[in-house]
DNA sequence: CAAAGTTACCAAAGCGCTTTGGGTAACTTG
DNA sequence: CAAGTTACCCAAAGCGCTTTGGTAACTTTG
């Protein structure tokens, strides 16, 4: 069934019926009312490309998901972001796009979602420190809002994202209190702007204590299992094991905890650890005590709030662009305790 | 810009352009070059909602995700497979679009797909058993092929799935030939249909050696980390503890392992544990040697299958349904071992 | 009571593409 | 050389909606 059929239906004009169905008031409401009974019996509901062409509007977004460099993966966090993002489209009458793509097919893809009109806007992944694709986006005109920020970009543009720095700068002061002084970083890529901010944090906390960074306590790659795993395997057969880890990522952290309890150790006794926690629905970080001394901000909720940004910025294209800065939780866990007491000095 | 544009610059007809650049025979090469290289000169893409408009295609696929019942969340394999199903998309040209839904207006989403014309087909992900999606996908006549199965549908449909209950009576056997007779097994909601599969496949190992079915060592959730660990405790706390376990999914063998480590446990030799395994790309399961011992099979190879299974249907709407039912690999991990020599007898 | 709204409707144009149904010139063929 | 092909191109219709620019009838106003 289309309006042309409906309306020859109702004896009405297409005209008619379609102000009735999209709620302008220049119609008889008695008319309406019967317009509206025969498009439910008829389970009328418009031709979205029809609408879409006729209007200029797609009624949808956009997500590009780079695919991991080394790793090819998407990253885990995604299907907790979209399922918040999900539920604010469904509200609004918004489809979401998916695009999975490799970096060299990022940009042609943004160029398409603009010269074809398939999306509205984007929601922009996983930006890099001086992301070429925030200029890009603002050059071409696609409204687009970011999940993080990037340094080193002099547009402004609308953001959402956790404050990564301080977050790691109070998990290591949370450590440095306890008596940690050879602390660990297990981080995420750092060609990622969320783990150079990350790192910052944490380097700032030792700086303010006067703790010399050893950067053979470093490590920094995709954040998968197996990478926390081997991370703390190479760190802890060093001279000079750390009594702490810092660890990006609850996914990374279970691989620490699995090379610690290879080893024997104990988290909160032998070793403390101390992990950035998205608030995964699969992977809670326990039940009722945290498994995970964590700083946690809910990527979901993220999810939400974010693409509710792009939506009012596609609304109001004027208004000028929004930052939204999370503050993390730090909730204390069985993974951190007191450093041990010193062993016999090498 | 636009076709009419296009044209006007080139002195040619919108037909002769459009037909150039679609690859239409009536056309003189050396004009078509010609247009080709104007084309890209001015950027030019078709486009998409008027393109689909004239042509009645959408080029693009649905994807619904049902948000888990209890736990509201996204199925964790969802990132994997789409990342396989992206890259045919891209391939061929179609967008993904998703909805994620609650179970509730799931059917509302597949009438607005059809009547709205916003995809060409979609995918069916988590099949329940009886799944009522399946008859309606196909009444409404939208074309849609099945990431799994369901039991006690009389349409016939295109779907692709793994041999569940093969791959977990394997899995019990090889339990069983190591000596273990008490196996728990930490399965996924058993509404769904590849749960029930699993379930199937582990009773009927258990028969065919004449093994009592205990249900006190069963388990059915959704399958997160939390609820691996909660069941093995529970498990264990009985008077007459398994020696093995047996788990429908990595991440609630995590909890599993979580579980046994807290109590001194150690897998392979005081417990056995098999899970299955879809190789998730941030969860290897072990570098060298597998940290379990798993049943597995790709979720992003399925992916790959399974749209490219739809993207045929789509073009040859009169092809019978196809059917792919894919083998698992056993592979022996550090997991399993010859059960415990029976402590004295209660 | 004429002029000036107001209300409730409609015909038709237009969004940007594809495709039908030609047309014309050049080239073959018997 | 007339008739039939072939190669190449075009005008216009149509996809299903929204929106512009009306009109006719009915109310209100001074």
């Amino acid at each position: 069934m289309n309006l042309k059929g409906l309306s020859k239906i109702l004896g009405l004009s297409q005209t008619t019926v379609s102000r009735a169905l999209n709620g302008y008031p220049e119609v008889n409401e008695a008319t309406r009312k019967k317009i509206l009974a025969v498009a439910a019996e008829h389970n009328y509901s418009p031709n979205a490309r029809a609408k879409g062409l006729a209007t200029g509007r797609a009624n949808a977004i956009g997500h590009v998901i780079p695919i991991g460099n080394q790793h090819e993966m998407v990253n885990p966090i995604f299907g907790d972001f979209i399922a918040g993002a999900g539920e604010v489209y469904a509200r609004n009458n918004y489809e979401m796009v998916l695009s999975i793509v490799d970096d060299a097919n990022e940009e042609k893809v943004y160029r398409a979602f603009k010269t074809r009109g398939t999306v509205d806007g984007v929601i922009l992944h996983g930006p890099k420190m001086n992301d070429s694709r925030i200029a890009l986006l603002d050059k071409i005109g696609l409204p687009f809002v970011v999940h993080g920020r990037a340094s080193g970009i002099d547009v402004n543009y609308s953001w959402l994202d956790v404050n990564n720095r301080s977050a790691f700068r109070r998990a290591t002061d949370f450590l440095l209190d306890l008596g940690h002084v050879r602390i660990a970083l297990i981080n995420g890529l750092e060609t990622m702007d969320f783990a150079h901010r990350r790192r910052s944090g944490y380097e700032d906390a030792l700086n303010a204590r006067g703790v010399e960074l050893d950067t053979a306590l470093l490590r920094s790659n995709d954040m998968t299992e197996e990478f926390g795993y081997a991370s703390t395997v190479e760190i802890l057969d060093q001279s000079r094991p750390p009594t702490a880890f810092l660890v990006s990522s609850i996914i990374s952290a279970l691989g620490v905890r699995r090379a610690l309890e290879e080893r024997g150790l104990q988290m909160g006794r032998d070793i403390s650890v101390i992990t950035y926690d998205d608030g995964l629905s699969y992977l809670a970080n326990g039940a009722d005590v945290p498994i995970f001394t964590a700083t946690r901000s809910s990527v979901r909720v993220a999810g939400r709030a974010l693409s509710e940004m792009l939506l009012a910025q596609i609304n109001d294209p004027d208004a000028p662009p929004q930052h939204r800065l999370l503050e993390v939780k730090l909730t204390v866990g069985r993974s951190t305790g007191p450093a041990p007491a010193t062993a016999a000095p090498a």
